[in-house]
DNA sequence: GGCGGAACGC
DNA sequence: GCGTTCCGCC
């Protein structure tokens, strides 16, 4: 065993707040479990022992004891503590270390994860030790990151001892009750102890550690603009530059618990941080020593960190995680599939796909300059907008803030964020937006935010094609998580979400589109599609257009006349844009002469009309009303039907 | 000692 | 959801 002073095994804050227990009004099992660890003066009841994160139980009756204190359950013993801890197994926040009696272990990945449902974890049991953590080394410095800030996640791995988890615990400590009354208190026998070690401690006041861990480079106010919290300033007084649990044996010099000292910091309605648990897909790398038994500090590499963000955000698509999740998060930027277009690639927006969580935004490294290394093997996409959200955001959202560099988007108030709490409470996006004046989607709005990068170029590519296909992938390709995602109204990633980037200016789905099994796009326009294509496609209509879906449809109903203009990027579908086309011959041919041909214009155009009436929006069976009004010389149709050809062919071409 | 099902309470 | 309690089983 080690002494306390070399057992550190550090958690995030919010590891040990109650609070910060999903799910429970009450202090977890396993907050309890933390906390007895991480106090000196129960170790010889419970310490760190072995691999990291494992622990023993040496006084199980004790342990038990203390539990049942805590939870006002006399009646508690180590039995009955043992079964709660076996419950831990199948949420692996617990495992049992096999052949050692009384020996546990904890699964930090999980923690996390537990935590932060939207981190990925999927490295648990996969190469990353389990409950290894992140590493604390050293002795002279802390934590850097901002403690209880998104970024201060469980972070086993800083040390104990570090004024992280000094704080939090000693604050806890100092709140200990012994009344059983809710998850924050502690029993009076922990509060003992501490007493001692405070004493001991000499130590200040409670904020002055915390203050200590932040980070040089993020002031108070970015770091509290990161909950979302009265900008004021918790503490006017400067950090210590470093040490600030005075008594390395001492781990608990702040409480967790909001309160005087760090208030707004240590209690994040839920914090949506990343964890600095390494996991496999993790490039980031511990320091040397990887041992909690180390006094420690934890040198937090802000590369580190980019890498640790980047892997796991592409974690979160590469595994079981819900793109829901990122519903929560909205300020999360999702790295933009590279297109083909350079134009498109260079999106402000896309400059920032490798570093989709904002977090990075508060690291000074941008990244915004590396649109291309994107890790990312499949297309990520902007948190897509709810069917609701879209159309609501297409009316209130008439032209999106300029945000030239960014400076302004940052802090837009998302429009499309309010619904959830989260967000709120989670305003990472004004502090990326400053913080990286980037145009980084604060805006949760995907088009919103896309198109508040100013830069972005608006591409209009020709032909379409895509929208009925994706259409049809949406169908097929969606299954699962749409449904599922429907009934929150949220509109995780399915295809359909890139209907909704196009306006931003995002070409839409092409080669390498193909490529990608996520989002793929049918080779193939949909059968019903290629009866328009052949000279005689007008035709050959009517039979075919029954049975098609009527996405375009519904388009051109809402873009109306589609934007035409130069700037429109939507693209219009192939069907719509023959339709439009006919139309406006049809319009051409009636003002060209009245008179004449209303009856050759019956005749020929009879099947046609019927047929399109048939499918046709009202405003466009208006359009084709009006040019079965009007007759077309014969020279003019003829031109017509070329043009039409023409334009079928060139679709062709490109389609496809 | 350890496991996990089941019923139950909050 | 998170234990708590009880219990049979290995």
């Amino acid at each position: 065993m080690k002494t306390p002073g070399e057992t550190g095994f550090a958690f995030p804050d919010w590891a040990y707040k109650p609070e910060s227990s999903p799910g429970s009004r009450q202090i977890q099992l396993w907050h309890f479990i933390l906390e007895l660890l991480r106090k000196e003066e129960y170790h010889d009841v419970i310490a760190w022992q072995g691999d990291y994160g494992e622990f023993v139980i040496k006084d199980p009756d004790e342990v038990a004891r203390l539990w049942g204190a805590r939870k006002c359950k006399p009646q508690m013993n180590y039995d009955k503590l043992s079964r709660a801890l076996r419950y831990y197994y199948n949420k692996r926040i617990l495992h049992k270390t096999k052949g050692k009696r009384f020996t546990y272990k904890f699964n930090f990945n999980k923690l996390v994860l537990v935590n932060y449902p939207f981190i990925d974890m999927g490295s648990t049991g996969s190469g990353v030790p389990q409950s290894a953590p992140p590493v604390p080394s050293g002795v002279g410095t802390h934590f850097r990151f901002p403690p209880s800030t998104p970024s201060d996640v469980l972070s086993p791995s800083e040390d104990l001892r570090s004024p992280v988890f000094s704080a939090v615990a000693g604050r806890m400590a100092r709140n200990s009750i012994s009344d059983c009354s809710d998850g924050t208190s502690v029993n009076s026998e922990m509060e003992e102890g501490v007493a001692e070690e405070r004493a001991a401690d000499g130590r200040g006041g409670g904020g002055g550690g915390f203050r200590g861990i932040l980070h040089p480079r993020l002031s108070h106010d970015s770091l509290f603009r990161v909950y979302g919290a009265p900008p004021n300033p918790p503490h006017p007084r400067a950090p210590p530059a470093h040490r600030v649990h005075p008594d390395p044996l001492s781990p608990f010099p702040v409480s967790p618990l909001p309160g005087p000292g760090g208030v707004g910091l240590l209690a994040p309605p839920l914090s949506p941080a990343l964890s600095m648990t390494p996991s496999s897909h993790l490039p980031y790398t511990p320091s040397p020593s990887l041992s909690p038994m180390l006094g420690s500090h934890f040198s937090f590499n802000p590369e580190d960190m980019k890498r640790y963000l980047q892997a796991h955000t592409q974690s979160v698509y590469n595994y079981h995680l819900s793109p829901r999740a990122f519903l929560h998060y909205p300020n999360i930027i999702i790295p933009q599939p590279q297109r083909p277009d350079k134009g498109a690639a260079h999106h402000p927006a896309l400059s920032h796909g490798p570093h989709p969580h904002p977090l990075h935004n508060h690291s000074p490294l941008h990244a915004g300059d590396e649109p291309h290394l994107s890790p990312f093997k499949f297309k990520l996409q902007p948190p897509p907008l709810g069917r609701k959200q879209r159309e609501g955001q297409a009316q209130g959202q008439g032209r999106p803030g300029p945000s030239g560099s960014g400076s302004g988007s940052g802090i837009a108030p998302s429009t499309c964020s309010s619904s959830s709490g989260l967000q709120s409470s989670f305003s990472l996006g004004g502090d990326l937006g400053s913080a990286g004046g980037s145009g980084l989607l604060s805006n949760s709005s995907s088009s919103a935010s896309l198109n508040s990068s100013g830069s972005l170029p608006k591409i209009k590519v020709e032909p379409i094609s895509d929208i009925e296909s994706e259409e049809e992938v949406e169908v097929t390709d969606i299954s699962e998580d749409e449904a599922e995602e429907h009934e929150d109204e949220f509109d995780p990633f399915p295809l359909r979400f890139r209907r909704d980037q196009q306006p931003n200016g995002m070409a839409p789905p092409t080669e390498d589109d193909l490529d990608e099994d996520v989002f793929k796009t049918p080779a193939v326009p949909p059968p019903t599609l290629l009866p328009f294509l052949g000279p005689s496609a007008e035709a050959r209509r009517p039979p075919t257009l029954k049975s098609e879906p009527t996405e375009p449809e519904e388009a051109s109903a809402t873009v109306g006349p589609p934007p035409t203009t130069p700037g429109g990027t939507k693209c219009i579908p192939l069907k719509l844009r023959f339709k439009r086309r006919w139309s406006e011959d049809q319009r051409m041919e009636a003002g060209a002469d009245e008179s004449d041909d209303k009856k050759v214009r019956a005749d020929e155009g009879e099947g046609e009309r019927e047929g399109e009436g048939e499918v046709e929006t009202n405003g466009e069976k208006e359009e084709s009303g009006q040019g079965s009004v009007s007759p077309i010389p014969p020279a003019q149709r003829r031109v017509s039907a070329e043009l039409h050809r023409a334009t079928a062919q060139l679709s062709l071409e490109n389609d496809c």
